[in-house]
Order: C-alpha cells, then sequence, then structure tokens
DNA sequence: CTTTGGTTTATGTGCAGACATAATAGCGTT
DNA sequence: AACGCTATTATGTCTGCACATAAACCAAAG
C-alpha cells in the first residue's frame, strides 16, 4: 500500500542517490502515478511536500525540478512566553517595568512604516522562577485596541493580544546585540554581555498592531529540527 | 466560488472575530463542507493548513478545536551561505583557515551522541565583498564522505555538502555569544563583540554526518515574515 | 526581427465517495 | 471502583475524475 509518504520517501531518495541530480527535471505527476500505482492527486501531495520543504521547485508547465540550491525550511515555533517558560520546568512571573503614553522613538516609527503619534509603551520582565528571562519593550498602537485594557501587572501584554487582538501579518527577526544599560539592569547581568534579541512588528489588515522587542538573558537558545 | 484558501479566510476570521473562542471546539469538517457549500475534502484542506500554521489544532476523534495559547510558527529558510551573500548583492569569497584530521572537543563529541574518533575539521572564513561575513567551524564524520573529497578552499565544505551528502535529519539552534579570539580575529572585530552563532547538527539515517558551527559578523538578523 | 496571440501542457485545485485510523466514550466484567 | 473491550466518530488519506490556470512554445502578423 503505497501513500503519499512513501511516495515522497522514494522521491526524496531518488534525489538523495543521485538518480535525480540536483537542478533535474523530473518525470510528470501523470508519469510517476502510474510508475507508483497510485492517484495522480497522491504524487500531488507528495510533490507538494517536499516542495514546501524546499526539496522540490515546482512551476505550471515548466514542471517538477530538483532544487539546484536547496535551501532548507526549518520551521520554529514562537510560543507565548509564559509558555515557553513553563516549558522549560520554571515558574513564570512578570514585573511590570513601564506602562504609559509617549511618542515612539523614530526606529520604532520607521518599523511600523508611519507616526502614529503617541503610543502606548510597556515594558515588562518575564521572569523564570525568580530569575530575569526576558525583557519586553513594546509600543502599542492605542487606536486598534479592544477596550476594557487589561492589568497588564497580571497578564503579559504578550499573552493578552495574542487572545484579543487579531493579526494579519507580520515579521520576526533574530539578532545578537551587547545588552544596553537598561536590559542589563533588569536582567541582573553585565552591561554589554551578549544577548539575544528577538525583534516583532505584527500589523492588522489595515492598521500597525504593534512593535516589540525582546532582549533575552544570556544562555538563551532558539533552536528547532530540520 | 469558494476555493479552499477562501474557507481558511472565512474561519480565520470567525476565530479572530470572537466567533470562535480561544479553546472551542470548532463544528466538524462535514458540517462545514455543507455550510459552505463545498466538498469535505476542501474544508479539510484549509483547515489543516490553519493547523499547520498553529492556528488550530486537530486531533482524530476528538475534532478541531481552536488554539488555547497559539504558537505561532515561522518558517525560516537556510540557504547556503554564498546565495545569502548573493542575494544581499555582494561578491561572495571564502578563504579556508583550517583543513585536517582532529580529535572533535567533547561539547562536539556530546552533540553527535558518540565518540567517532578522528573527524575532519574545516575552518573557513566566509567573505562578502572582500569583508569576514562568517567563520564556518566545522567537524565532518569522515566515515560517510563519499570520494573523492573536493578542494574546500574552492569549494565551501557548507555547499559541498549540500549537493553530495544525503542528510536525514538535523538539528539547528541560534545563540548570541561573545565572539572568541579566534572568530573575532578572523572577522576583523573586537573579542568580545556580541555574535550571531548558528549551531546546526545533521545525520544521516544512521550515522552522524556533521557538527558546524557559524559565527556571523556583527550586524546579521535572521528574519522571516510571520 | 520583433511582437502578438493562440495552443499545449504540467501543475493547482475542485468534487464525491470510500476506507483507514486513532481516540474517546460507554459498556460490561471482575 | 478499577480494568479492559467494543462501538462510535472525527479526522486522515486515497481514488478517479474534472476543470482552472500559468507558462512555455510556436506560429502568424506587423
Amino acid at each position: 500500500m503505497a501513500g503519499w509518504e512513501d511516495i515522497r520517501a522514494e522521491v526524496l531518495s531518488r534525489i538523495r542517490s543521485k538518480a535525480w541530480p540536483l537542478g533535474t527535471l523530473i518525470p510528470g505527476e501523470e508519469a510517476l502515478a502510474q510508475e507508483f500505482g497510485v492517484a495522480r492527486a497522491t504524487v500531488n501531495r507528495a510533490l507538494s511536500e517536499l516542495a514546501r520543504s524546499g526539496v522540490l521547485e515546482r512551476k505550471r508547465k515548466a514542471g517538477t525540478r530538483v532544487a539546484a540550491l536547496p535551501v532548507r525550511k526549518a520551521t520554529l515555533d514562537i510560543p507565548v512566553i509564559r509558555a515557553e517558560v513553563e516549558a522549560r520546568g520554571a515558574v513564570y512571573g512578570l514585573r511590570l517595568l513601564r506602562c504609559e503614553m509617549d511618542a515612539p522613538p523614530l526606529p520604532v516609527q520607521a518599523r511600523l512604516g508611519q507616526d502614529l503619534g503617541q503610543m502606548l509603551h510597556i515594558e515588562t520582565l518575564h521572569l523564570a522562577s525568580g530569575r530575569g528571562f526576558v525583557v519586553e519593550d513594546r509600543w502599542l498602537n492605542p487606536a486598534i485596541l479592544p477596550n476594557p485594557l487589561p492589568d497588564f501587572a497580571a497578564i503579559s501584554a504578550n499573552e493578552w493580544l495574542v487572545a484579543h487582538v487579531s493579526f494579519a501579518s507580520g515579521d520576526i527577526s533574530f539578532a545578537a546585540e551587547a545588552a544596553s544599560n537598561s536590559a542589563a539592569a533588569a536582567l541582573g547581568i553585565p552591561q554589554g554581555s551578549a544577548v539575544f534579541v528577538t525583534e516583532r512588528c505584527t500589523w492588522a489588515p489595515d492598521a500597525p498592531i504593534t512593535w516589540v522587542r525582546l532582549v533575552h538573558a544570556p544562555g538563551y537558545r532558539l533552536s528547532t529540527v530540520l
């Protein structure tokens, strides 16, 4: 019995054994379906998965070819911070450092693509079993926030947002930086330590929602399987 | 005409509008298919995509529910370094710093899960328009390498491997660290600078292939859309 | 020679029906 | 009450067919 996963495995092994070298045009779905004795839809499913993972490149009419420079596609899980802390077996806690209206700095305005005037600025220290885990520096567009606003000292902005504000698109980026004075102080680490920084920007269909910067405590690793 | 993307959009909007709150069990595929006037397969496709992106959780018999704590899933592309450099409009170059058999340090042995004895140790400096871009520190399992080995001063181990060695599984992780003496020297940056580090470990079906550590020059960002 | 437009063709997606599988819920037994 | 078996049920997948669509190719027109 040949399922789509079997087809995928067989195709993969042909690629890896160089029966179908990099860049080759492989047989069409119809031909493969006949060869494997399955329906074309099954072959389609298998090839689509392989294309999604970057092993194949497919174009209508042009056919399917083995990717010349395979680009591995890894999927990262971006959990809510509380879940991340609890997944490590630690007790989650948070401390609200700041929550006020303010004018965002220029880089933030630039990333949001427009000047929204005053925004809600929230800084939160997330704790794992009492130790600083990550500092969250967030700017929120007040115009799109549903009411009532919660007590951000009790529920993190991070978590409240995913539950109460729909988002349409966004981007995320990761970098290494030297810890700033304030972040280092909040995390209790030497100023200038190498820290892992996540920056995220999310948008509702028509307006920006939030820009957030997470400064992780030293030792943080982001990992996934390939 | 309702395609699976329309169904996906409609389901998403119901979730975001709280018509189906977080954690809710949503109607079965059959019911939705009837409501939308499409085949069950079409609903299945839409719901499967949403589950893949972390918005829904599906279990046989248990039904489909809106994820209680939405875990965003972001897909990152892991290109070959040369492609990454060229995508930035820079000219790619490489310099082989070391290529010799040696005993890997304990942490590497640990990550590979076994002591393989002597391994091939390759250090490469990748250049973008003449400037240091990333230092690659790689340990290769000599037992699984196909012959002949190329001239690693002409083609990077990175690139040669994806083209010549099949891989079955692997993991990847990212962290921020202070630059070591040797890495800082190779990249021409102050020792102790915050650098973005990628560590990857790949396996053939039955034996380890390689462990690699990439130290990126300051300013490197890894980004993707959500 | 270049451009335009139709034809061909491989993939993308749809439908209806069927069986497979996993996991729950309920039943009965000990 | 605890355990294990079975029936139920929602999702997962396959088949075979159909039509839609994008893109390459080729031929005709300018």
